[in-house]
DNA sequence: ATACTTAATTGCTCGACAGTAATATTAAAT
DNA sequence: ATTTAATATTACTGTCGAGCAATTAAGTAT
């Protein structure tokens, strides 16, 4: 698929810019690196992570609002978890052609 | 290769948040989308782009210095082409999904 | 109703970086 | 040597967004 297409629109352009913004942080990797074992809550990402709770917030409006999360409560607890498959795909495919540049 | 890693380590995470900012710029993609097409010098990518002199210069630097373009001189011209295969990979991988979601 | 827990929001500061104008460099031409 | 063309560099400004402290909101328990 998609053999003959050697060019992306103005605003193909822009949507990808912004994809690749939005994986351009390493406070929202980290998130990822852990969603990507499964669900978790927002005090599991807080522990696991590192970063303090209003940035885990912040970050995970962020994901969420761009379609890479979805949310679902359970009485206090908001568990996270990876709904775009293809994150995960494009972190493995620059990973390992960054390990042959290392 | 690489199945059973479900883990990027933490210079891994700095490696691709590196990558994904280098290319989550409208300015950069737009030059990258040109040299998809094949080698060019400084003046094609001007012209094609629209940008500024100093802006391309600038930009082709950072995608060099990253190792995504290479560049051959020749008398007065330079010409710079796409030496890292995964980056187109990565942006029609994007693209695809970025149409099922439109 | 009150206290407690979990998560979201607000308001702020600070650093990074895109874009630009001006200048410098490099190479060819005459 | 001088001029001209192609590209790179420098110095600057303005903007955007990450991180944080403090506060608020939402749900639970007693």
């Amino acid at each position: 698929m998609h053999e003959i297409e050697p060019y992306f629109s103005e605003s193909e352009i822009g949507d990808l810019a912004n994809k690749f913004k939005i994986l351009s942080e390493p406070s929202r990797l980290k998130i990822l690196r852990l969603l990507f074992e499964g669900e978790k809550c927002v005090t599991d990402i807080i522990e696991a992570t590192g970063l303090m709770q209003a940035n885990v917030s912040k970050q995970l409006k962020v994901l969420q609002m761009n379609n890479i999360l979805g949310c679902r409560p359970q009485g206090l607890k908001r568990y996270y978890r990876v709904t775009d498959a293809t994150v995960k795909q494009i972190c493995n495919l620059l990973c390992d052609t960054a390990e042959t540049c290392t």
